[in-house]
DNA sequence: ATGAAAGCGCTAACAT
DNA sequence: ATGTTAGCGCTTTCAT
């Protein structure tokens, strides 16, 4: 069995306190003689704090709890969640705070959900593109825990940390119109992520503000995925005619959909301009390389989980954030065929 | 403030130990009418049970913690961390159990570390590739703590998860000889770790036995890195005269090799092959397309996931396990020059 | 300067 | 069938 701070107070014949005191450098002190005894016999018995004892009482795990999106098999495979993982991490690291990944974020199962979140094995929260209306975090609010929402939807009650859509979406949009392109098509990411519909509503109204045109058969889902990129091209490729330009919400969309466009013959960006979001590491291999919007996941995270940390230690309350993202335009968009 | 069981058990006059049976059904029984009294006064209260301080008592937290094998920022871009974490995550979410990461692996305190670790915050660890004869771990074992190795030497004390290198770097040497390749050059992963040494001291090994040459100038330290990678290409292109065919001890490594060889106008497979390991998603889209070694690290990092929690539970205690792996031919490697 | 004791929220042994 | 109570290991108030 493992010792505790008592098995050192009985062999010192001191209290429990004291030995607490001592251990803890405060608040009380303790004379160094008295202290050094303690560290020496701590050492001895291989004593080792209880982190789950201590925050019974303190209320603070020195962990931050990071909720994904929605539960299921493969979803650390996500090259968005893995960036923004990684910002999290290299934060708390440097904060000296360890990180709990939620594996069981079930949407359906609301209560059982807020429980675990709430079970008090974390000092905070980030929630990572949560899905519309998540009854979750209602409960979270109501709590007052302390949380940050990374690319959610707008809500009073939360604090928020997003891309500008916006200006990305309208980026791509005049870059394939400055191409030559008149006629667009989008496939989109899961319609219960703000992302998904920002960058979809986003591109309708630019493609209407420059005088272009879409249609209903040109706008199909993609699931934010390869494969849904490639099922929602083959059904825009359906189309008696199609559009000369895509815009997919993000990089895998875009990968997919390049995929099922070669499949049928066409040549990107020769036959068909293609653009997606994210700048995802393999957006600039691919062949061909993708035009894409760069997002600073990564540091849109590392600064949430800063914010959050101040939250939490009561420093500050931080104010929502929304972070500019860049056009890069590689090989995967040309001028349209009838232009050349 | 949350509300409590004793809440729950003032407010109906009944006992804590009744609201507490009630609540976990069992293991005492308790009456149908006053169980569901006890769940509506539960709701109405908004009572959520507090895992620290039941944990505090049961020794358990249905929570593992991942290890990785160094600390430093932008760990988690790793892809053999991002694919192992993946594996842990898929199993973890299927047992009922969410994932520790530890942000704080720093060798150089061990003491600190053992603390972190085993504070109580998890039932069982997995060590994701852990340096050679890492102190923590002695510590671990120590104390009688739950854990897998993950890529780790060989100890008679821990549960070992590995791939098996011997085979993988045989196929990949031999694929190069029967090309008719003689000449072989190697850049190596951080010697610290078991993957590092072993592909490394089998290189020598099965080039040996065929009868091929390598010189010392021809391995490099690659540091399991892109830029690894590149700098020991640079250095190897320093040689008087170079190898026809490298085996670099990973993907990562070999992206960069390839980068450094066309840089300095090399043609890759026609004036030097190039072969990687691990089989990351980069390798199969890169061009040109990286000839590898797959190895089932996702699968790896489950049935790790899965045989630590039987250990957990006390199910069973599994015994270690090796992996097998599979060459993968693709445009990186070719027939030497000089041959045609 | 330091000891005694209360108690964080919960489980479970011990009573009745 | 259910209430009382002793902790789990720790922090911290209250005494002295």
């Amino acid at each position: 069995m493992a010792s505790t701070i008592k098995d050192i107070a009985r062999k010192l014949n001191i209290s429990v306190s004291t030995v607490s005191y001592a251990l803890n450098n405060g608040p009380r002190s303790v004379p160094d003689e008295v202290k050094q005894r303690v560290l020496d016999t701590a050492k001895e018995l291989q004593y080792r704090p209880n982190r789950v004892a201590r925050s019974l009482i303190t209320r603070r795990t020195y962990t931050i709890g990071i909720v994904p999106s929605e539960a299921g098999t493969d979803i650390v495979l996500s090259p968005y969640l893995q960036n923004a993982l990684n910002g999290v991490v290299n934060a708390a690291e440097e904060l000296h705070y360890d990180v709990l990944f939620f594996t069981r974020y079930d949407q359906s199962r609301t209560r059982e959900m807020s429980d675990v979140l709430l079970d008090g094995r974390v000092d905070g929260l980030i929630f990572l593109a949560p899905p519309q209306h998540a009854p979750v975090l209602d409960i979270i609010v109501d709590h007052k825990v302390p949380h940050i929402v990374i690319a959610g939807e707008q809500r009073p009650t939360s604090i928020q940390y997003s891309v500008d859509n916006e200006s990305g979406v309208r980026a791509v949009v005049e870059h394939l119109f400055e191409l030559g392109h008149r006629r667009f098509g989008h496939i989109h990411g899961r319609m219960q992520m703000e992302d998904a519909i920002e960058r979809h509503d986003y591109f309708c109204k630019f493609v209407k503000d420059l005088g272009g045109e879409y249609r209903d058969a040109w706008i199909q889902p993609g699931n934010f995925t390869m494969e849904g990129g490639e099922e929602g091209m083959n059904r825009i490729l359906q189309s008696p005619d199609i559009p000369s330009a895509i815009f997919c919400a993000n990089d895998e969309i875009a990968i997919g959909a390049i995929r099922s466009a070669r499949r049928k013959g066409l040549d990107v960006p020769a036959d068909l301009s293609i653009a997606g979001f994210d700048n995802v590491p393999l957006s600039s291999v691919m062949f061909p390389a993708i035009t894409t919007v760069r997002q600073p996941v990564d540091r849109i995270a590392s600064l949430a989980t800063q914010a959050l940390v101040a939250m939490i230690e009561g420093d500050s309350q931080p104010s929502s954030k929304v972070f500019e993202t860049e056009l890069i335009v590689r090989d995967s968009t040309s001028r349209p065929k009838e232009d050349r």
